[in-house]
DNA sequence: ATTACTAGTAGACGAGTAA
DNA sequence: TTTACTCGTCTACTAGTAA
């Protein structure tokens, strides 16, 4: 991603072109870009090659709008100034309540696994997680959390088969303490996975589709705890 | 402002040089902006030359800090995500009371313009305007606020003498009606000037260097209100 | 009005290298 | 290791202009 495209998509979003087809001359845009019409004609050109950018090219004036890539580029750029300028210590998380491959599950319950919880967020899981699956627009905020410290969860071997590493946060939902559990290769950065030493659906009484908000602490860690 | 400044500043910021001096190598920013040490290197130097970084040169390594003008360039960057993303019908801002010079009573009470609060605020100001200023976090707020329509205030002339246009807001303190005016040609751009149907100390019982919030609202004007 | 081509040029960049 | 100079290249820009 070059940033002289993140700049110009800065300046079409801020023009209405985000929701919706905004009309924007080559000129205009020339003119919020600080440079000359041909070259403002060429960056649209650029950006529609790169499908940051959808046009209706009509015969008076083009209408232009942000594709769901440019949203997203415009989206990580957002979180970089939220870093820097949010830097507090929690995060909260908003995401629906949805049944997962019962993988989670079987890891957790793994004995060095569940020592290492004991020790480190000082509670041993319920056999099992909860998976969330995050809405888009809080889909960012887990690169903040990934920058982050948290708790380290070792990885280790048995029978053969590597268990991997994994980066634990305390949390709370419904303001019942627990963690989420971030594994170092997870194939899925949209599902968070919850553990708790209650069982949550049972205790918060909560079901596939429910809308849970999760509290991520990160205030920095105290050596040896 | 150039584009490549502030991209340069946010690596820097978000490397950690925004509250503190950091330690980082003209290759190490190199990295983060994908250029050359050499380019790098150059760029520092614009930097500080601009004087939106300052440098402590070591022996062996440099670190630098942003300075107060090379923030106030990102957070204009910041805020002009926040009018992208976190699109709402409200702004909060918080100040600290403080005594203005007087004017802005003397303005508030002509008739033209008690006139035209009347029919577009639904009140008739109490003479005088409570005066904040705003903390340094909220002062970005008020680009947010400059770039949503408002309630026009028309200039007009009296014995030879010019009164301005200026732009209300409708809003609220401590739950109680009042409304922003912000004069076109203002001097202040930290002050925020209230006007209220009351005597706004006297009701809410406040004093100078008393902190408030402030609530503004943004929501689309009706048309003919 | 528009958009966008071509051509010429200024300036940004990196390689080499000094300190 | 650093930082930062010079210099050659090449890219990104604008002017002119067509459609």
């Amino acid at each position: 991603m070059d940033e002289k495209y993140a700049f110009a998509l800065r300046k079409i979003a801020l023009l209405g072109g985000i929701n919706n087809y905004v009309a924007v001359s080559s000129r205009e845009l020339g003119d919020a870009l600080d440079m000359s019409q041909q070259s403002a004609s060429k960056r649209i050109l650029e950006l529609l090659d790169e499908k940051y950018l959808v046009r209706d090219l009509g015969a008076r004036k083009q209408r232009i709008k942000l594709t769901e890539a440019g949203v997203d580029e415009l989206r990580k750029e957002y979180n970089e100034y939220r870093r820097i300028f949010e830097l507090t210590d929690h995060v909260t998380l908003r995401g629906k309540v949805v049944t997962g491959m019962g993988e989670g599950g079987y890891y957790i319950t793994q004995k060095p696994y569940m020592d290492q919880f004991q020790s480190k967020l000082n509670f041993r899981p319920f056999e099992g997680t909860l998976n969330v699956k995050l809405t888009k627009e809080d889909l960012g905020k887990m690169e903040i959390i990934k920058s982050m410290p948290g708790h380290t969860i070792d990885g280790f071997e048995k029978d053969g088969r590597t268990f991997g590493k994994a980066t634990a946060y305390k949390a709370k939902i419904q303001n019942l303490d627990c963690a989420i559990v971030m594994p170092e290769r997870s194939h899925y950065d949209d599902i968070l996975e919850l553990v708790c030493k209650y069982h949550l659906r049972r205790t918060l009484s909560i079901n596939d589709g429910d809308v849970v908000s999760v509290i991520v602490d990160l205030s920095p860690l105290s050596p040896e705890n």
